[in-house]
DNA sequence: CTGGGGAAGGGGCCC
DNA sequence: TGGGCCCCTTCCCCA
């Protein structure tokens, strides 16, 4: 299994967090290269409208597990309240090493049932099992974790974090979109596009520039709800919040 | 302990 | 329709 990058985040926060040592995991061994979606290979793409795919055999058999509720607070922001203990969920597999800090949506709260392939979550068993009945929309499935779209775009553009068709030629960590790849050389190369116009700072990401950039404002971008004191970035405002600062709320 | 940098993932939009 | 890009978010690590 490919580490948690199939699970959605409500189920596991931790994202796949590729050490030097792990590259054997970057192109998994159940989703290997072959399985790419192209005009030659549609076999990777299952789409099957309007069918529970729950259900479909040659699919995924998708068996649903229950499992307990979890009582969390149910926003992480507004008022702050992160005080939820994430690794408490026990039929959880701990495939980062319980690492996961960060509570689920609200929407676990009222997820019972998930399915053991993609951990995607549903309020009841026959909504998980026919989920694609309700929906009045046309699905298409993705066959390695039952997650659906409405698009085969969005489905393809998905399936792409199944197959990580875009391998670093440097070191082989693999991506799912070339844009990602194009970051992760930079890594190699040592480039850094985007500089910073109050500092003699470069950064390879742009997103890492903006963060960059909360630092030299007065006022954060990140507000707490209790105190009022801003952060730069939303995980300070977590880790703020969680070490205390709202004891209350 | 806190703040910040680095790296990475995914959804959505645009061309 | 698909690729590229933007934006947001998360996590780890380190000073």
């Amino acid at each position: 299994m490919p580490r948690s990058f199939l699970v959605k985040k409500y189920f596991s926060n931790k994202k796949p967090y590729y050490r030097e040592n792990q590259l054997e995991t970057f192109v998994p061994e159940s989703f290997p290269l072959a399985e790419l979606p192209t005009q030659n290979n549609a076999s990777a793409l299952t789409c099957h409208p309007i069918s529970p795919f729950f259900t479909s055999s040659d699919a995924l058999p998708a068996p649903l597990s229950p499992i307990n509720p979890v009582s969390l607070a149910p926003s992480p922001l507004g008022p702050l309240n992160l005080t939820s203990s994430p690794s408490s969920s026990s039929g959880e597999e701990e495939e980062d090493g319980g690492r996961t800090s960060d509570p689920p949506s609200p929407e676990v709260i009222q997820s019972i049932y998930h399915c053991l392939h993609c951990s995607k979550s549903y309020g009841s068993l026959s909504t998980a099992s026919t989920s694609s009945e309700v929906s009045p929309r046309p699905a298409f499935h993705c066959k390695h974790c039952s997650k659906e779209y409405t698009s085969l775009g969005a489905l393809k553009m998905h399936i792409r974090s199944h197959t990580l068709p875009c391998v670093c030629p440097t070191c082989g960590k693999a991506f799912s979109r070339p844009w990602l790849l194009r970051g992760h050389i930079r890594t190699h190369t040592g480039e850094r596009p985007f500089a910073c116009q109050h500092c003699n700072r470069a950064f390879a990401d742009r997103s890492n520039l903006r963060a960059h950039l909360q630092t030299h404002s007065e006022v954060k971008k990140y507000q707490c709800g209790s105190c009022s004191r801003t952060f730069s970035r939303m995980s300070l405002l977590h880790k703020h919040s969680s070490s205390g600062c709202c004891p209350s709320s």
